[in-house]
DNA sequence: AGCACGCCGACT
DNA sequence: GTCGGCGTGCTC
């Protein structure tokens, strides 16, 4: 017997260690133990699932254990994917193990068996896959011996069908299990078990569309783009179309383009569920081998997604931030619609940006890289400027609609939540026929209640903020971690029974509305109104049927939908974002209004908009207000330049929690004046500040600190980062985490 | 991240 | 004398 060489793994574990794990791999498992594989490993006292990376021809000096099991048939990923997944796990600073683990659709691990409490590795979920039983008829059509009318009939379907599945033929003939078995005995049917996938459109058909013809501006935009597919070479583009200038019919035929030289086009949109009418435009457009992520889809559903795509049985891909991550091949071409969003990066775990890493990916699989927005970063523009990006623009709306006219409407001294100024533009509107949308980014009744005897303000035990009214629930609520007590209450300081309240929320709008505009039939839409699934859909059918005149909403009714009928939009506290702790609230601001603007005038009819705000003079607001982009970039450009921010700095911000203070806080110092030290051993160009309070000082029972790193080279943030966690002071009661690139800072 | 081990206070 | 608090250290 010749010396066996064992068979060694490497194995990336899905927890918070950035070292990958070793393993030897029992002999009647050596064929399967491959590459893109999960194994069930021993892993201290636990056991848990890893990511099989690739063989090791070096065993390590140490014991190894043994794996239990090799969990999947096929790789759940390619060599590309994986060299894409580790520079994300570089970049991110974030364990290689934990990306494989956010990469791969959550459906895949209802077959993952954690912890000591589950002695048998062989049980199989066998949970994630669904089957159906499919008949098909196999003897030639010659006439069937003794069979009864029932039988009869079934076979006479089953053989002009070609194959059935059995839940059609149940709906057909109700009970026919003993007519199928005696089919089957007599050799004249066979059934078998095949995988279906769930379908996420349901079965409603599509009325198909066909290309439109382009403006000038948008055939321009085409041809670069398609000139770029020719090349088949990485190249990245923005395309800046003001609202209604037809950007979408754009993607549509450049994705045609991909299409046709047999590649295949991967579409980020910033919240799927929330725009029903892109994916059905592009249902329309290329019918079937479209798949859909998003978050409104179930495990099972997104698993047969990520299925289908993964055996080629999707060429268009059409999903959230996590979409960037789909197993897609032959990418040709990646878009990303509304590319401003700040919902493309993740806020917690990994903390990626999936605009940015469309940008990534888009390099490896020398693709076309297309970002979309009436509204573009201001890096974006900066990056275009500076031969970053090529620039597309779409300056003008489709069929030469107008823009909207534009008032603002100074709120200084008005007590009401609606201004005088837009109560008869409502009756004009309504009188018409037409539609209105109001608009406010802030649900609930009243902002806050405040005690009238000692005027504390009404707050939520474990966070550092007010607690929310909201009159239907009859309750004080905590937006941050769903505290609710009974309302109205009482003042906890003094116990005084009157509270009165402050700030106007959406439900507060809805309610004056009635009021104003009584024969209006009014309809809310916001996170409390939309809860159950399908909800959402219900209310914007309302809207789009005419059965409703006023639609009042969060920022979730501004984006994505077209109401031709809509020709009034009001804006309630317009500078209501200015105030947020984030170094792009004035580009939030300017972005928000202009989309909300936007949404006036989409039809024949032209639009009219009114802004109510308490600071119409700030940069965002008067430029939102007059459609000039250019402006506002020009003024936060400079704004940017003296405080540094970026595009001329770029940042990342350190997080520390516990749930005592003091120790949170001498952490944090800890770990600044290490980074100081680190970074002045290694003469890195990082600017350390803080450490400070978080905006939310206090959230869910956690008291929170911040560090923020500010760098004019990227690399010299990661290596201080990295630096830093080589040295980390073990301290298991204070959380960390690391954010790169951070887009709020709460 | 778990889940150990380990070393100090209040209990039968 | 032990039960158990949570500090800290390791996991192939």
């Amino acid at each position: 017997m010749s010396n066996h060489v064992p068979h060694i793994i490497e194995v990336a574990i899905p927890l918070h260690l950035d070292r990958t794990f070793h393993y030897r791999v029992p002999r009647e498992m050596e064929g399967q133990a491959l590459a893109g594989r999960r194994a069930f490993v021993p892993f201290g006292r636990r056991r848990l699932t890893g990511y099989i990376l690739g063989n090791v021809t070096e065993p390590p000096p140490h014991e190894l254990k043994e794996i239990f099991e090799v969990l999947d048939p096929e790789p759940l990923w390619t060599d590309s994917e994986l060299e894409f997944f580790r520079w994300v796990a570089y970049y991110y600073l974030h364990p290689l193990g934990e990306v494989l683990k956010t990469a791969l659709p959550a459906g895949i691990n209802i077959q993952d068996r954690k912890g000591s409490g589950q002695d048998d590795p062989t049980v199989s979920g066998g949970k994630a896959i669904k089957t159906e039983i499919v008949y098909r008829a196999v003897a030639p059509c010659e006439p069937a011996p003794h069979l009864g009318a029932k039988a009869a009939d079934i076979l006479g379907v089953i053989r002009e069908a070609g194959d059935i599945p059995a839940a059609e033929l149940r709906r057909r003939f109700g009970t026919c299990s003993p007519q199928l078995k005696r089919l089957a005995e007599l050799g004249l049917v066979t059934g078998e078990t095949r995988e279906v996938y769930r379908n996420p459109f349901g079965d409603d058909a599509v009325k198909r569309d066909t290309p439109r013809v382009l403006s000038p501006h948008q055939q321009a935009a085409l041809d670069a783009l398609c000139a770029a597919l020719d090349r088949h070479a990485f190249a990245p583009f923005l395309l800046h179309g003001v609202t209604g200038s037809g950007k979408t019919e754009v993607y549509l035929q450049a994705i045609d383009q991909a299409l046709g030289q047999d590649n295949n086009a991967l579409v980020l949109v910033p919240e799927i569920s929330l725009t029903p009418q892109l994916v059905q435009r592009f249902r329309a457009r290329f019918g079937h081998g479209i798949a859909i992520l998003h978050s409104g889809l179930s495990d099972g559903e997104r698993y047969d997604e990520w299925r289908r795509i993964r055996r080629g049985q999707a060429r268009i891909v059409i999903g959230a931030r996590s979409a960037i991550f789909a197993p897609l091949a032959r990418i040709g071409i990646i878009i990303v619609d509304e590319e401003h969003e700040a919902s493309f990066k993740q806020a917690d775990g990994l903390r990626y940006n999936a605009r940015d890493l469309a940008l990534v990916r888009g390099r490896m699989e020398r693709a076309v890289v297309l970002l979309g927005s009436a509204t573009p970063l201001v890096t974006s523009r900066y990056a275009a400027e500076h031969g970053k990006l090529a620039l597309l623009t779409l300056p003008e709306r489709v069929e030469h609609r107008p823009m909207p006219t534009v008032e603002l409407a100074p709120m200084k001294g008005v007590a009401t939540a609606i201004s005088p100024l837009l109560v008869p533009a409502l009756e004009a509107t309504l009188a018409a026929g037409e539609q209105a949308i109001i608009f406010l980014n802030r649900r609930g009744f009243a902002t806050y209640l405040v005690c009238a005897e000692c005027g504390a303000p009404l707050a939520c035990p474990n966070c550092s903020v007010s607690l929310t009214y909201h009159r239907q629930r009859g309750q004080s609520v905590c937006h941050y971690c769903d505290y609710a007590i009974p309302a109205p209450g009482i003042c906890p300081a003094c116990g005084c029974q009157e509270l009165k309240e402050l700030g106007a929320g959406t439900e507060r709008l809805e309610h004056d509305l009635r009021e104003l505009v009584p024969q209006a039939r009014i309809l809310r839409m916001d996170s409390d109104t939309t809860g159950g699934k399908g909800s959402h859909g219900r209310l914007l059918a309302r809207m789009s049927d005419g059965s409703a005149d006023i639609l009042v909403g969060t920022q979730m009714i501004a984006k994505g939908h077209d109401f031709p009928g809509v020709t009034l939009v009001g804006v309630v506290n317009a500078e209501a974002s200015l105030g947020m702790p984030d170094f792009r609230a004035a580009e939030r601001t300017f972005q928000l209004l202009s989309q909300v603007i936007g949404r006036a005038g989409r039809g024949d009819a032209p639009g009219r908009v009114v802004v109510q705000t308490l600071n119409s003079d700030h940069y965002a607001i008067q430029n939102a207000v007059r459609h000039d982009s250019d402006a506002f970039y020009r003024q936060e450009l400079e704004f940017r330049r003296e405080v540094g921010y970026p595009p001329f700095s770029f940042l990342a911000c350190l997080g520390f929690s516990g749930t005592t203070e003091r120790p949170v806080e001498e952490h944090a110092e800890t770990i600044a004046r290490l980074l100081t030290q680190l970074k002045r051993e290694k003469g890195l160009r990082v600017e350390i500040l803080g450490p400070a309070p978080a905006p939310l000082y206090r959230l869910r029972g956690r008291f929170r600190r911040q560090i923020l790193l500010k760098s004019p080279t990227r690399n010299d943030l990661r290596r201080l980062i990295a630096a830093w966690q080589q040295n980390r002071p073990a301290v298991s009661t204070i959380r960390e985490y690391v954010d790169i690139d951070p887009v709020d800072m709460m």
